[in-house]
DNA sequence: CCGTCAGGCATTTTT
DNA sequence: TGCCTGACGG
């Protein structure tokens, strides 16, 4: 916002019509290549106009040239257009193709994400909302802490009341547009109306901050234009024409916000595809985009079904599995592509085993020996449900020297060194932000602690001043003792000093920003961390000085990190993407595993048991979401038994995976290396043919030794090892266990232990087996195991 | 005040 | 199993 001078943009509003008979006559070249649909999508320029754009049909081109073509035929100025997206990053790409389309977009301030287009109108009316102008806005972090302090001082046991549950329920709240009065008192009964109490006190704190969250951006914004119609109406009338990317995405105050901005001309055009609402558990109601047609009476309905990602066999599973869920507007996929191969389809063992082989699948496709053309790696990815599934992938690939990249891990701006600098840059900005003062009053470590702190906010609050001159007060009046005194005293200094130069603008920003980091001693407490990641940090506080140099102000970078808080991937060289499903939305890869098909894993159980059958259907357009992402290959597989929180478990193939339909996948022989015949029943309990294939197959069946040693997997292993001193095969251990289903192993197997890994077996002495393990078991473990032998039977392999 | 240890707990995540 | 939080002792 800090580049952006609204009065700019109201006043446009203002000025004088451009010529509008000159611009229509202009050629209209982002019209090339758009289907007959698109195109309708793009000319129906007056009225509701829903835009049903299903997965890999083009959405972003017609938006874009639904844009240009507004702006061309003079129908509307820049500064008129509102154009909503979710992220930041769809926001950017937004206005890079618009401004590819049609030259410039300087001229359109009110394309953005919802928050950063509240943002600015909130700090216009500020007041209204008992802000003032300057408001600061929290991140979640700010936001627990508050929390947390509301809940002692209400004198709450935060066991009961968990600080976290607290902000979810809160703002679950707000995404529904309540504010505390207008909780349903249903609402408010299942939390024992202790949940809205705390909820007001939390609004008037905030206030008291002068300070909003990322939920009062819009709800404040939104109760705004209910309370005012004179405001209201402004924005009705600035706002001529509306586009809203990911409709199906929205939540109730964004719905409210919309329908309030959109009530007297009706040109909105909303952009979506029901079948991918994959953030209900943050809020959005999928009930807004199949509500649309009622909503917005008269409404032009354009569905993009012409798909130019996919190959058939892959439009068609998706479609298959998608086509479980009720409720949907219905759309139908087709494409003009090749046939292309089948889905592919295959069981393993394990996590460990289902990791091993994706990762010689993708050096296969790498090296273009499966029989097509080489793949790049950087057209590769592994799409998984739950983020803790990754780990597997990245032992696994650390082992043979495959490189990976993890998307959407922690995000810079939210990295603890981060804030903290953010921290002290606030303070130096506005001396009175209490947050950031008990952010880093005590780091690095001044001696500053609970009782230290304590004495500080009594000060503060009795004299009703912020923290810095709480402190101020303290020290004046020699209540603080030692070390902590002349620390204090120091810091309280150097953010009167810092705050000066910024007045004075005596140095650059950039300058400020290192002379913070350093006078506070923050650079040294990392320089003097010994811990691993320690240089790492540094490394980011140095990046994060540099990304100062491309603002005016830190007023500026402020305001602009805490609403974009993403974080550039660096593309450096070619690697395999490993992400969430949700990560995953609006990217697409040639190349696509899907691991981890397995019920409970994915879909949730805990998604099934928070929300039903509501549940399942996300579930499964989650399932949608992720085929649809593959362009010419996809691999779904699943494993018979699981690691969870260290715990093994076996495991039912999903239920999406009987969804699947038969004609349009290959179902893949395993690799055979184990021994066992565990877990085949749950398998061949499934209903689909191709399943009751896959558990007949041979991974149940016994391997011999020599398949292992031969297979290339191994060989390669070792090869790989020994040419980088990577870590060798860990010493063996040897182990002597009483099975009651000795019979079923032979020497020499290779057998698969659920605590130890992967072994020999040596020798069979009438119950007692012997049998080397690769890696060295910790002798508790091994007694642990031994004892539960017994009654676990033959269970364990 | 700061380190250590035991116990609880454990999807998805943007702004 | 492994991380984070809170309690406890130096």
């Amino acid at each position: 916002m800090s580049s952006f001078d609204e009065s700019e943009a109201f006043e446009a509003a203002a000025s004088p019509s451009l010529s509008q008979m000159a611009m229509a006559t202009r050629p209209t070249p982002y019209m090339d290549g758009l289907n007959p649909a698109q195109r309708a999508a793009v000319e129906q320029l007056g009225g509701p106009v829903l835009m049903l754009a299903g997965a890999g049909t083009g959405k972003t081109k017609a938006l874009t040239a639904r844009i240009a073509h507004l702006l061309n035929t003079g129908t509307a100025r820049p500064h008129e257009i509102l154009a909503v997206t979710f992220t930041n990053k769809a926001a950017r790409e937004m206005k890079d193709r618009v401004s590819h389309l049609i030259g410039q977009v300087e001229g359109m301030p009110w394309m953005g994400t919802f928050h950063s287009i509240c943002v600015k109108i909130l700090r216009r009316h500020a007041e209204l909302a008992g802000l003032k102008s300057n408001f600061t806005i929290l991140d979640s972090d700010d936001q627990l802490r508050l929390m947390k302090q509301l809940i002692a001082a209400a004198q709450i046991d935060d066991k009961r009341w968990p600080a976290r549950q607290l902000a979810s329920i809160i703002d679950g709240w707000k995404n529904r547009a309540w504010t505390p009065g207008q909780v349903p008192a249903s609402e408010a009964g299942a939390y024992d109306h202790k949940g809205v109490e705390l909820y007001g006190q939390y609004q008037r704190r905030l206030r008291e901050l002068n300070a909003a969250d990322f939920g009062d951006l819009l709800l404040h914004v939104v109760t705004i234009f209910q309370e005012h119609s004179e405001v209201l109406a402004q924005y009705q009338r600035f706002f001529r024409y509306i586009l809203v990317d990911e409709y199906q995405d929205t939540n109730v105050a964004q719905y409210l916000w919309l329908r309030l901005l959109a009530q007297g001309h009706q040109n909105i055009c909303c952009v979506g595809d029901d079948d991918q609402s994959i953030y209900g558990w943050r809020g959005a109601e999928v009930g807004n985009i199949l509500r649309f047609e009622t909503d917005f009476p008269g409404a032009h309905v354009v569905r993009l079904e012409q798909n130019y990602r996919s190959t058939p066999h892959i439009l068609a599973a998706a479609s298959a599995v998608i086509d479980g869920n009720k409720g949907r507007l219905g759309k139908t996929l087709w494409t003009e592509k090749e046939e292309g191969e089948k889905l592919r389809l295959i069981g393993h063992w394990d996590g460990e085993e289902e990791a091993r082989w994706i990762g010689e699948e993708i050096e296969a496709a790498q090296c273009g020996t499966r029989g097509q053309a080489a793949f790049d790696l950087d057209r590769m990815a592994i799409l998984v449900r739950a983020s803790h599934q990754m780990r597997a992938f990245e032992d696994r690939f650390l082992t043979i020297g495959l490189p990976y990249r993890v998307i959407g891990g922690p995000r810079f701006y939210e990295r603890m060194e981060i804030r903290d600098a953010m921290a002290y840059f606030r303070l130096a900005v506005s001396t009175d932000d209490d947050l950031a003062f008990e952010r880093i009053v005590n780091t690095p470590k001044r001696g500053l602690g609970d009782k230290a702190q304590q004495k500080i906010q009594t000060a503060a609050r009795s004299n009703g001043v912020s923290l810095v001159e709480g402190a101020r007060i303290l020290l004046a009046a020699k209540d603080l003792g030692g070390k902590g005194a002349v620390e204090l005293a120091r810091l309280i200094d150097g953010i009167d000093r810092w705050h000066a130069q910024i007045r004075q603008q005596a140095d650059t920003h950039v300058e400020l920003a290192e002379i913070i980091l350093d006078e506070s001693g923050y650079t040294t407490h990392w320089q003097n961390d010994k811990t691993p990641e320690a240089p790492g940090r540094l490394e980011n506080l140095k990046e994060l000085v540099k990304a100062l140099e491309g603002f005016e102000n830190l007023q500026g970078f402020l305001e602009h990190v805490s609403l974009i808080m993403d974080n550039e991937q660096q593309s450096d060289g070619a690697k395999v993407s490993i992400m969430t499903l949700h990560a995953a939305k609006g990217l697409e890869f040639p190349m696509v595993f899907l691991p981890g098909w397995e019920d409970g894993l994915f879909p949730s159980q805990r998604s099934m048991d928070e929300s039903g059958l509501k549940g399942l259907e996300e579930e499964r357009r989650l399932a949608y979401v992720g085929i649809t992402r593959a362009e010419e290959i996809c691999t779904i597989s699943f494993a018979a038994n699981r690691r969870v929180y260290g715990q093994w478990q076996s495991a039912l193939p999903s239920r999406f995976i009987d969804e699947l339909p038969s004609a349009h996948v290959d179902v893949l022989t395993p690799p055979g290396l184990y021994g066992g015949s565990f877990g085949a029943a749950g398998m061949a309990s499934s209903a689909n043919p191709a399943v009751q294939e896959a558990a007949g197959s041979t991974i149940f069946e016994r391997a011999s030794k020599a398949d292992v040693y031969n297979s290339p997997g191994w060989r390669r292993l070792q090869e790989r090892s020994s040419q980088r001193g990577m870590r060798q095969p860990a010493q063996a251990s040897h182990m002597t266990i009483d099975m009651t289903a000795v019979s079923a192993f032979c020497v020499g197997d290779r057998v698969f232990h659920q605590k130890f890994g992967y072994g020999e077996v040596l020798t069979i002495e009438g119950d007692k087996l012997d049998i080397e393990f690769d890696k060295a078991g910790s002798k508790k473990v091994v007694a642990q195991y031994i004892q539960s032998a017994d009654t676990v039977g033959d269970a364990p392999f």
